[in-house]
DNA sequence: AGCGAGTCTGAGCACAATCTGAGGAATTGC
DNA sequence: GCAATTCCTCAGATTGTGCTCAGACTCGCT
């Protein structure tokens, strides 16, 4: 739901379901907003939060916790964090939170999904194969968004064209086919490895020959 | 109280009683933190706090306010606050918020905002493509002002409509077009790279051909 | 080899998104 | 109060995206 919330904001959203998954992510990529919840599985936030500053990193960090006593606020704040929410909170509030946090950051660096060489820009509805950088029309992005997120996986023509379309939506079978033409021709130029492949009867799958 | 508490930390503490008094201090000195209540006398605290953002001073300022309701926040936020406390509170969790609000604040930020051979200058709502000088209205800077600061990146058609127009605005998408086309003329002379691209379907992206 | 379902391709149309020109309303400065 | 600037609106022109269709091609099966 926040994920959601977050992207129809324009932002792009990273998950991380447990602690050390959520650091791991924060020390590779480069982001706007950390929100991050204190009871997580693996490890804490408040470690999180302490090993990424130890690392010298400022990415702005919104502790967003169910722990609202005064002791925990404190220490929250003292360990780094820019801003603590308590929960449950409304979403409006959130946002605006989250605008506050990050006026101030002054590079913006959306984070990229990479596959390969195949590099998919959120910011600019652009990917790069290799050296060439191609625009795309904002269904071939969100279509290509949802298979290099599953790479490696087959994602089922269905799924295709609920995140594409939305719900209910009637989409014929050469729609779908047009798009992935297109999604191809912009991947794959000439004498380079074919990495969108069909799976007969179910859908498609981004992934290297082998594997 | 609140000026023995953050003396006894180490700060040095001017008080103001009333909205007008607290702006004419805000505006000759320079401050680490400011704590603003909202319900002031002669002026109230947000009203103080859009001057001060008028006058392109960031100070960090905390909003102490006994409106705990969300619309209250919200706006309190987007007024350009980079905190907000709601009454009653205690004590440590105001010196733990004063310790992270001025914890990253490494000074006034930079005054020039800079993409490429294209600089806005927000002291004078004016820019300056390569060596041309060129003024700007107010909408017109304020659109420009976030593209720019989004430079490489895709910004959504509604982003530019809430920063141009505040909120709840209703604009009619000529009106935008019509300041796009305005930025273009003023941005792109005869002969000049385009800068200001359309992403069709989403917005508008200050970049460069190549990336 | 022959069949059928599933998949792909090329060409082209429709429509909404975007852009333009011209001019009218609202502010602002003097 | 007037002139200049700024902002906004409308009515077409234009474009690119999304979409469809008919036919060709594949793959797995018997």
């Amino acid at each position: 739901m926040l994920r959601r919330a977050l992207e129809s904001e324009g932002h792009s959203v990273l998950l991380a379901y447990d602690g050390e998954r959520a650091l791991k992510l924060a020390l590779t990529a480069e982001f706007d907003v950390m929100l991050l919840d204190v009871m997580l599985p693996r490890m804490d936030g408040l470690t999180v939060l302490k090993k990424l500053r130890d690392a010298r990193l400022n990415t702005p960090v919104i502790i967003v916790s169910a722990r609202d006593a005064g002791p925990d606020i404190v220490q929250g704040l003292d360990s780094g964090a820019d801003d603590y929410l308590t929960k449950p909170f409304e979403l409006d509030i959130l946002l605006a939170r989250v605008r506050a946090v990050s006026r101030r950051a002054p590079g913006p660096q959306p984070t990229d999904l990479v596959f390969r060489d195949l590099k998919l820009k959120p910011a600019t509805y652009q990917m790069q194969r290799g050296g060439r950088m191609v625009a795309l029309t904002r269904t071939e992005y969100v279509l290509l968004e949802t298979l290099i997120r599953r790479a490696g996986t087959v994602v089922p023509r269905d799924v295709l064209i609920q995140e594409g379309w939305g719900l209910g939506a009637d989409v014929s079978d050469a729609n779908l086919y047009f798009f992935v033409r297109a999604l191809r021709s912009k991947i794959t130029g000439p004498g380079e490895e074919e990495l969108l492949h069909t799976v007969r009867g179910v859908g498609y799958s981004i992934r290297s020959q082998d594997c």
